[in-house]
DNA sequence: CTTGCTGCAAACGCTTTGCAAAGTT
DNA sequence: AACTTTGCAAAGCGTTTGCAGCAAG
């Protein structure tokens, strides 16, 4: 934890950038939560609860500037809302993810399925690939077994709801 | 063509919607750019070129039902902007888009690359899949010619920046 | 004459920006 | 002193909504 923000610092020093107090708090709050998916109100909100006197707007600035230097990812789901996630330091190559559309949540597959698929499309197509998104929609694991033991008459809507 | 109105029409009345002038208008620039992933405004101005009097609020609510008919597809590739296409009739699964972070153009897949992949998501996490979203950022094939053959100093940026 | 559909303008939610004050070197 | 960074408020953007008028069964 302590050496992951020291390797940041050092990071942000080396584009000349300051691991001010504000930011220090923002990525603390971002290492704290790296499997949710925060939005920037999210960050803001947890960000306050340490550091109360900061601004929405600086928030949405660290966040572009971590998103810049590569610390981060802007991910976008489709619900008009960004959200940050925390870049493997090893710099291991993609995930993907899984979206709910009963409860909103959000799960992740670690391992890359896409290799093949990658090739087949640089060879076919001539497409140099820099990068890929996958996003599955469907139902969750849980919300599979909660609709066997009670299905519900009226499906509760997703919280995030993609594409509405 | 006409044909094919003729169905969307059908489509409509089958749901109790009526294919007004502005909607039959909105209809024939889908159609008419079935490859371009055009934005409401862009779908708004097209329109208008032909029927000059219309809303761009009756273009989105357009855009909308259709999309809840399953007519066209809202798409989403992470500028802040939503795009449409039209829906192949044929129920064809999924196709897939290369984005390109040059040149900004979005070529498309037609073949589904993610049977073998689905079928291990599915049974790996018990998720059961009903759509998934596949982007490729990368170097389209035109513009990798043109950096072979005249590398300029400075980079042309993308006019659809992602994430940017 | 009831119902749906439209255009306009205002409102909306998320994000960005201008600016003066505060902090850092 | 020169330069970042900050918080606030205002503006920006794409999109949605309220409403009065229009169109159509």
């Amino acid at each position: 934890m302590e050496d992951r923000i020291e390797r940041i610092k050092q990071h942000l020093h080396a584009h000349n950038y300051k691991l001010t107090p504000q930011r220090e708090a923002t990525v603390r709050v971002l290492l704290e939560h790296q499997d949710d998916h925060l939005s920037a109100e999210d960050v803001y909100l947890l960000v306050k609860e340490k550091a109360p006197e900061i601004g929405l707007a600086t928030v949405y600035r660290t966040l572009e500037l971590l998103n810049d230097l590569n610390i981060i990812h802007k991910l976008n789901f489709g619900d008009g809302v960004a959200r940050y996630e925390f870049r493997a330091e090893g710099a291991e190559r993609h995930h993907h993810h899984l979206i709910c559309v009963q409860c909103g949540a959000v799960d992740e597959i670690m391992e890359d399925l896409l290799k093949n698929v990658e090739h087949k499309v640089e060879k076919d197509f001539n497409f140099k690939i820099l990068d890929h998104r996958l996003i599955f929609h469907g139902i969750c694991h849980r919300c599979q077994e909660q609709e066997d033991n009670q299905p519900l008459p009226e499906a509760k809507q997703a919280e995030t709801n993609i594409n509405r």
